[in-house]
DNA sequence: CATTTTGATAGTTTTTATCTATCGAAACGC
DNA sequence: GCGTTTCGATAGATAAAAACTATCAAAATG
């Protein structure tokens, strides 16, 4: 097997057609030119040059070798070039991904600015279900999530980034409706649509039912936010949702009125998780202060959290 | 700079995620595969590996290099291939140099046999004049020649092929054009064109002038043998032309008529040409036998030299 | 013909790559 | 919860490779 040096040696010596020059140039002396270079040729068992004392010829063989020779040799240079960038923490490619309940209504809000602020940063966005991008981060598939928290996992860091509080959703001629904001005692007895068994939100949901004395339909279970806004908007019942997804889906829709709860609304707590031990941490963090910056100017449908706490050790 | 083995090393580990199993993979223990990742990420300033107990995970710089470090081992892959087949002497590409006396004559009669011989041989043919294909032989260039002989640099290495005689070609109605050959005597008086001074043929025919007593024409001196044909046609002389050129070119003309001479005939010797020392010797000794038993079995016009005699040492 | 220059060889030294033995830490099985 | 197994890392020793200096024979040069 030849060596890259070997390479760089043969590479040398075509291009100055004389060894002492060719070793001057790869600094080493003329007899270990000649000796790597006679290496090479047994290792490769084949005739590369023609030594002569008027000029030095490569044959045939050792044309056709020293041009991949080259390629190899720039290739090499590619590697050491990436490693030299690559050591800059906002450098690289990065897999990110995010629970469907979260990606669509999150990504547009705060992708444009990190871009913005980190031009060398790529991100490569996926969408999953829960366990399935727990099970993808575990296994090197992803770097990082956006994911609701907290996290179950003990090879997993976590990193919380806002809380995203949960609306009440009505239709547009309900009682509730004409209300600024909603207590919690106000919807006992009223009927509470959510997401079927599965979702963090069909969790959360189901406390609150029990603490507000609310009916939790089972004869209507969405499947996603928006047939549950569906049938909300059809009068079958009431809803919480998520501020984000409120934003972005219902502020503008005529039918449904989405009105927030007094003080010390549920919420859901979105983080930034990683498995722990990884290299691009620093740029993980990096990302998160980025996140909550624009945020806190940007977003005033979720309260930014803004102490570094990561979950675990 | 990192090396071909310390690529492979993190190729492997990039396929089996497992410390231990890539080294067997690599014939190499444990221990020196770590060692040797260590290193690597050492001489790269970089981090290319998460290491956990769980599984091990490329960082993104990690996978990057990896990519890459797969083209350059397949690169050095094709480097080996191609030092395998180079070593069957009738493989590869060699550069061939003709004279444009002959090369235009010479080339058809025997490429196609050849190619049919050794088809994993590709010749690359150029045509020049001759002092710039004999440097061009000296300084690597070019491979190897079809040349006149003798030559006279002493880095060279000839082999005599065949001797290409000169015939007699005269205007159609000129009295020499009915005889069926032609005696040196026969040319006394006669007015000789031929090449302006500096090819080989001029030499010759001056020489011959002076034997048979012809006039050697300084008033027309022809920049190729096509024009020295179109003279000749227009009765402004005769001239000596070479068997091949002859055969190709003017047998076929009605306006001139070719007869060799009697018995002795004057001719140029045809040889390989190559420098001494030449890695490709043998392969150069197998294309001669190839011309000479296709010239013998097809080509009556010149005379084969079978002997394998290298001029020099 | 003397001198210089070229690529090759021999012996020595330095550096690198590999080994074995063993470590600390984490995972696994009972 | 504890003993065992497995993982990647480290230390010291050994082998191999790469580099050096000194010098060679042969050819080119002046």
């Amino acid at each position: 097997m030849p060596t890259i040096k070997q390479l760089q040696y043969l590479v040398a010596i075509a291009d100055h057609r004389h060894f002492r020059r060719a070793a001057e140039v790869c600094n080493v002396t003329q007899p270990t030119l000649s000796a790597q270079l006679k290496e090479l040729e047994l290792r490769l068992g084949a005739t590369l040059v023609e030594r002569s004392r008027s000029s030095v010829v490569l044959t045939s063989t050792g044309r056709e070798i020293v041009a991949r020779g080259r390629r190899v040799l720039a290739e090499v240079e590619e590697i050491r070039a990436l490693a030299r960038l690559a050591n800059q923490p906002m450098a690289g490619t990065l897999r990110l991904g995010v629970v469907q309940s979260l990606g669509s209504y999150l990504m547009p809000l705060i992708i444009p600015d990190i871009h913005a602020r980190e031009p060398g940063l790529r991100l490569y966005i996926r969408e999953g279900l829960p366990k399935q991008l727990l099970d993808q981060l575990e296994d090197g598939a992803i770097d990082f999530l956006f994911f609701p928290l907290p996290v179950e996992r003990r090879s997993l860091a976590a990193l919380p980034l806002f809380e995203e509080p949960l609306l009440v959703v009505a239709p547009i001629n309900h009682e509730l409706a004409a209300s600024r904001s909603v207590s919690g005692t106000q919807l006992r007895g009223e009927n509470l649509l959510t997401l079927e068994p599965g979702h963090r939100l069909y969790e959360q949901v189901r406390i609150l039912a029990d603490e507000y004395e609310a009916r939790l339909s089972h004869d209507y279970e969405g499947t996603s936010l928006d047939t549950l806004r569906q049938m909300v908007a059809m009068e079958i019942g009431i809803s919480l949702m998520p501020a984000l997804y409120v934003r972005s889906e219902v502020a503008r829709e005529t039918l449904v009125m989405a009105m927030p709860f007094d003080d010390e609304a549920p919420a859901r707590t979105v983080g930034m998780v990683w498995r722990k031990g990884a290299a691009r941490e620093e740029t993980f963090r990096i990302l998160a202060r980025h996140v909550r910056t624009i945020l806190s100017r940007d977003v005033p449908e979720v309260r930014v959290i803004e102490e570094d706490k990561t979950a675990a050790p």
